[in-house]
RNA sequence: GCCCCGCUAGCUCAGUGGAUAGAGCAUCUGUCUUCUAAACAGAGGGUCGGGGGUUCGAAUCCCUCGCGGGGCACCA
């Protein structure tokens, strides 16, 4: 049962189908949520699918795949409906999911979809020259929950943070912090925010006689030190929206361990290195229109060399089978680049999964983080608090661009979805105490039998659609699957709850102790549910509000 | 010029090629002396950006045009 039961559906229909004598390929049946009520809770389209291959009418096709299909464990019953085929949920295998959800401690809906494969997330990974603004939110909290999706579907997961340390940009940054060591303005392209003054004052007291040194011997060590700083900084504000990292990855790792220089060796193996105008181009071998400097003509490497270096490290050194990156949208050209590098350096270039999400923009006005403006995620978190900026990034398809209204945002209210699912859980914890309190004694088991009004089954019929909605998360990598299946589960659980209000025999503690404790069966199930489902979102699930 | 994303209710957004396109917010109308009203019940609100095409069937796939955003570095 802890499968998801439109699987169980789908291969009874497979089944069926083929003891209608259909051989060779099924086409796609389209199972999938009925969405017309009074119609059940699944339907596919067996009928019209397979119309053409058996040569005959699809609604006496759907008529004898509905007369011969079996759920297993009697899970749904089947009715053929003008071609379509529908499956209504049956009342006594919703009360046994009930039971089974109910003593599955948070781990109903967990499935083995990863055969324990191990991969890397690497998410957030921004140049470490300032702190965090609400957009890069937007790619952590992403990541993030993709990295919990994945624990929680049996992968292996390695959550990673890159640190550009010896590129351009953390060049200018070192050189900024130098600047405002000697009170002079950061040269130009350079950082000017506030935060560089700091920098330098607090690396004037770290660092003795850092003053005295000349500019080349000083910014590396500047550079270091400022981007340690901020690393820490990055750190302690992923962490107020419950985002840990297993490694933070130093770019100078792969600098002192050879491999960008290595994959470099193998790429001209292959062809796909050139010398062009004193610089070396990564590109196909007959063509040069796509090529990429590698090497620049004063010798300096490009990220896209440690980058190079970065795919050897994680597919050869760390032997990862697939490495998921997180980018924002600004980052598309850079991935068929980065793919067809994957494939030249000799990887399946499936291995290699790019996310992109578009941008977080304010309606106020662009971001520069370079100019010191911003608003940073500190500040975001600061005034709505780090569970509604959680439920707020993920509510999102990572395809659409959000644009961020901070009035809206800071205004806090019931037009926050986050309070409505989180008022559910607290209020199915709540019932639990005041069963206890009424009843000194409850029964050990529950006989879930007594569930038979139908916002019980309703609730109970949620819970069945909860490994669906995990299984395509996980294999979309769409997160935000996740806050709609709440939404409809605290739907479902908050009319159950106002049926008490309505009319008091309704209420979970009533003077019956069985029913009591049938109804607590379903609260437990629910809550259970719940909870896990706000921990893939890094959302907390509050006991009382 | 080329590439990517978006365009669905007043607003913000869901929607694996299937039946009558959904939710939240906003607006309007009801529901608390009794387990939490941060809740529940109901109403109104739509040329799914325009136009072609494929299909038994298109918001969904293809072509094209328009609008908005992002990207086309020896920045990352």
């Amino acid at each position: 049962m802890s499968g998801g039961v439109r699987d169980q559906i789908q291969q009874a229909l497979v089944d069926a189908v083929r003891g209608l004598g259909v051989e060779g390929d099924i086409p796609d049946l389209e199972l999938g949520r009925a969405k017309v009520a009074g119609r059940g809770d699944y339907a596919s389209s067996a009928g019209l699918k397979l119309a053409r291959q058996l040569r005959q009418d699809p609604k006496a096709i759907a008529v004898r795949v509905a007369e011969t299909v079996t759920v297993p464990e009697g899970a749904a019953s089947a009715q053929a409906d003008n071609g379509y085929v529908n499956f209504r949920l049956t009342d006594g295998w919703l009360r046994r999911l009930v039971a089974h959800v109910a003593s599955g401690a948070g781990r109903y809906g967990a499935r083995d979809l990863g055969r324990a494969e191990r991969l890397q997330v690497e998410f957030g990974s921004v140049n470490p020259t300032g702190p965090l603004h609400i957009g890069h939110g937007r790619g952590v909290t992403l990541g993030d929950s993709i990295c919990r999706l994945l624990t929680f579907t049996g992968h292996q997961v390695q959550r990673e943070y890159y640190v550009n340390s010896d590129n351009t940009q953390t060049r200018r940054f070192g050189a900024s912090v130098y600047a405002r060591l000697h009170g002079v303005e950061p040269p130009e392209g350079g950082y000017t925010g506030d935060y560089v003054k700091e920098l330098a004052e607090m690396a004037r007291h770290d660092l003795p006689g850092i003053g005295d040194l000349p500019e080349e011997e000083a910014e590396p060590k500047l550079r270091m030190y400022a981007i340690d700083r901020m690393v820490d900084r990055i750190k302690a504000t992923v962490a107020r929206v419950n985002v840990r990292y297993d490694e933070w990855y130093y770019e100078n790792r792969l600098w002192e361990s050879g491999l960008p220089q290595a994959a470099i060796d193998r790429l001209r193996e292959s062809g796909n290195i050139k010398e062009r105008e004193g610089a070396l181009w990564f590109g196909e071998p007959d063509d040069e229109e796509e090529d990429r400097v590698v090497i620049r003509a004063n010798g300096q490497p490009t990220y896209f060399a440690s980058d190079l270096g970065y795919l050897l490290n994680r597919f050869e050194q760390r032997g990862f089978n697939r490495v998921v990156e997180v980018w924002a949208a600004d980052h598309h050209g850079y991935v068929p680049r980065m793919k067809s590098a994957v494939a030249a350096l000799g990887f399946d270039e499936q291995k290699l999964v790019v996310i992109l999400h578009q941008m977080v923009n304010l309606k106020e006005g662009k971001m520069s983080k370079r100019a010191g403006r911003f608003v940073t995620l500190d500040e975001l978190i600061d005034r709505v608090g780090s569970d509604a900026v959680r439920y707020f990034y993920l509510l999102r398809s990572p395809d659409t661009t959000i644009e961020f209204d901070l009035e809206l945002a800071v205004t806090q209210g019931n037009e926050n979805p986050v309070y409505y699912a989180q008022y559910a859980h607290a209020r199915l914890t709540n019932v639990e105490g005041a069963a206890k309190e009424r009843h000194s004694q409850l029964p050990e088991n529950a006989n879930v039998g007594l569930l038979t009004q139908p916002w019980e089954l309703d609730v109970a019929r949620q819970l069945a659609f909860w490994p669906d909605v995990i299984e395509d998360a996980t294999l979309l990598l769409e997160p935000h699957r996740i806050p709609y299946y709440v939404h409809d589960l605290a739907t479902a659980v908050h009319r159950f709850y106002h049926a008490g209000n309505a009319q008091s025999d309704h209420r979970v503690v009533v003077d019956d102790v069985a029913l009591t404790r049938a109804r607590l069966e379903l609260c437990r199930a629910a809550r259970h549910t719940l909870k896990t489902a706000l921990d893939l979102m890094g959302v907390s699930a509050p006991e009382r509000m």
